[in-house]
DNA sequence: CATGAATGAGTGTTCATTCAT
DNA sequence: GATGAATGAACACTCATTCAT
C-alpha cells in the first residue's frame, strides 16, 4: 500500500510538471528529459506509468479536464431551476479558469491544436454532459433560446477562455462587478427573449 | 528576369506549406524539410527567405494576421454608423473564419500557444485598431455596453472562433440563418440595452 | 557492476579517437559521427561526456598536455643539479615527442590553431612550471643564461617540436648520435659561456 | 589591360581575405561566403580564381611562402660569406616574422595542420634553397656543424616562430637587445666550435 | 567577367525511447 | 519498481559549389 500511494505520487508530480513545462514552452519545446527532471525521477521512470510522450500528454489532458468538470458541477444538482442552474455552474467555471489558471490554460492549448489524438479529445468532452443536459432541459421549458448547444457553449461558456488568457497576458484585470457584466451578457445571449 | 531577385512566389509558397503543416500536425511535427518538400525547394531556400524556425512561424502569423484584419476591414468606412460599421466588419470576420477556415485555424492555434514570440503577436494586434476605434466611438453615443474591449472582443467575436473550430471539425453545420442567430447574440452582447 | 557509472573506457576512447583523427585530417574535415564511429559509441554518447564539440577537443588538449608534461617531469628531483636536471627533463621530452609522436603532432597542432579555447590553453601551460623553476634556479646560479623563459624554450625545447614533424614527415632519421648531437646544441644555447 | 589589373586585385583581396580568416578563425571556421565578404565579391567569383576552397588555401599558402622568402633573401648575394650571409638571412627572417606577423602566424598553422596539400606544401619549401646552400657552404668551408639541415633550421631559424607566436599572444616583449641575443644563441647553435 | 539565388550533402546536436543493472 | 547510461533516428541549420542571367 505504501509502494503504491508512492506511486500515485510520482504519477501526479509526472502530470503536474507535464502542465507546467507545456504551458510555458509548448509541447515542441517539451522533452520527456525535463519532464522527468521536474518531477524528480528518471527519464525511464515516465514510461512505467505511461505508454510514450503522447500517451502521457493524453491523460494528462483527460486528468485536468476531468478536475474542470468536477469543479463546474460540484455544487450543481439537476433539481435546480434552468437559471439558477446555469448561474452556478457558470460561476464554478468562472472560478475555476480564473483560480486554476494554469489548468485553463493548458486546456485551452490542447483545445487548439493537434497535439491530443482524437479519443482522449471525446473522452474529455463526455463530462460535459450535464450542462447539455440543463440546457435541453431549458429549451423545452422555452427559456433558453432553441439553438444548437455549441452555439450556447460559444457565447455563454467559451469568452471566459478569452477573458482568462487576456488577464494572464496582464491586458486585463477582471473584478468582481466585471464578472458580474459578463455573467450577464452569457446568460442574456442564451436565454429566450421575452 | 524571374530569377534576378528573390522571388515572392517562394515565400508565399513556404508560408502557405508552413500554415497547412502546422495545422494538421502542429509546430512540434513540422520539420523544416517537410516544409521544404511541400514548398517545392531545398531545405537550404528556407534559410534565404527567413532566418529561421521561429522566424518563419513569426512571419507567417503576422501575414495571416494581416491578412485576417484586411479583410475584416475592407469595406468598412469610418463614416458608417457604429451599428451599421459593426455588422459589417463582424459579417466579414464571419465570411472568413467560415471561407479561409485554414488560416482561421492557424490563428487560433497561434493565439492559444507559446509557438509566437511575444513582439510578433503585438505586432499582429495592431491591425485590430479599427474595431477598437469603432467600439470606442459607439460606447461615447451610448450605443455600445461601457465595458473593456477584451470583453466587447470575448463575446462579440470570439465565439466565432469556437464556432468556426466545431465546424471544422464536423459537429456543426453553420447555415445561413443560424449564421444570422449568432449575428443577433453578438450583437446584443455588446449593444447598450434600451 | 560496469554500467553503473560513464564508463572511463569510453571516454578515453573518445578522446584517443578525437587525437588520431585530427592529426590525419584536421579538425575541420573530423566529424563528431566518425569520432563516434572510431571510438565504437552512438554519436548521442559523446554527449554524455562532452558538452560539445569545442568541449571534446579541450578536454582531449588538456589531457594531452598533461600526460606530455607527467612524462617529461616523471624522474626529476628538484634535489638534482640544474645541469643534470636539464638534461633529464630535456631527454624525457624528446623521448615523449618521438615515442608518443601522435600526441606530440596533435599538441603541435592545436597550439598554432585558433581550434582551442584560450582558457584550455592557460590549463595546459600551467603543468609546465617545474622547468621554468629550474631554469629561474639556474639564472640565480649564474648556469642558465638570464634571459626569459620563452626565449630559453624557443631554443631549447621548441626545436624538438620540429625535429619530430620532420621525422614523421619521413625526410629526417633521428638516431642516438644526432640525438645527442641535438642535446648539445640545446644545452649550449642556454648555458651561460665560460 | 585594365581588365587585367581588376582581376588581379580581386585574386589578392580572396588570398588577403582568407589570410586574415583562418589567422583568426582557423580553416574549420572560415566559409568562402565569408571569405567573398570581406573580399567584397560574390561566391560565385571565388570560382573563377580558385578551383575550390583546397585550391584557394594552397595558393594562399604558396603565395605567402614566396613572399616570405622573397624578404629573406631580398639583400643576400652568394658572393657573401658564410657568417655574414647567415646573420643577413636570419635578420631579414626575424624582421619578417615580427614585421609581417600576420602572414608569418598563417604559415605556422598551415606548417602544423593537414590543411595544405603535400604537393603545395613541397612547392613552398623550394624556395628556402639559397638557405640550405649557404650551410652546405659552410659545412665544405668547416664553419658550420656537419649536422643535417633540418637541425640547423630546428635550431637557428625555427626558434623565431615560437617568440613571435609568443609575442603576438603578448606574453613576450622583444627589443633590440633582446633580438641580438636571439640571433646570437641561433648562430652559436650552428657555428663550428673552435 | 560577375553575380545572387539555389541547392544537396552533410554538420553538430537533441530527443524519445530502451536496456542492463 | 526504479534508474542512469546508451542509442538510432531525426532535427535545425550550414556550407562548398553551381547555375541562370
Amino acid at each position: 500500500m505504501a509502494k503504491l500511494q508512492k506511486s500515485i505520487d510520482k504519477r501526479n508530480a509526472l502530470v503536474k510538471a507535464t502542465i507546467e513545462l507545456v504551458n510555458n514552452n509548448g509541447f515542441h519545446a517539451t522533452p520527456m528529459s525535463k519532464i522527468a527532471k521536474m518531477a524528480k525521477v528518471s527519464p525511464a521512470t515516465i514510461y512505467l506509468y505511461f505508454e510514450n510522450k503522447q500517451d502521457l500528454v493524453n491523460q494528462t489532458y483527460i486528468d485536468v479536464k476531468a478536475e474542470y468538470t468536477n469543479y463546474a458541477f460540484a455544487n450543481y444538482d439537476e433539481s435546480m431551476s434552468v437559471e439558477a442552474g446555469f448561474e452556478m455552474i457558470w460561476k464554478r467555471i468562472a472560478d475555476f479558469k480564473l483560480k486554476e489558471c494554469e489548468h485553463a490554460m493548458f486546456l485551452a492549448q490542447c483545445d487548439n491544436t493537434p497535439m491530443i489524438d482524437e479519443e482522449s479529445r471525446q473522452e474529455g468532452i463526455k463530462h460535459l454532459q450535464p450542462l447539455l443536459d440543463l440546457w435541453e432541459r431549458g429549451k423545452k421549458e422555452g427559456i433558453i433560446k432553441p439553438m444548437a448547444n455549441y452555439m450556447l457553449y460559444a457565447y455563454s461558456i467559451n469568452p471566459l477562455s478569452f477573458l482568462m488568457m487576456s488577464e494572464k497576458r496582464g491586458v486585463l484585470k477582471l473584478d468582481a462587478s466585471q464578472l458580474e457584466d459578463a455573467y450577464q451578457s452569457a446568460w442574456s445571449s442564451i436565454k429566450m427573449c421575452k
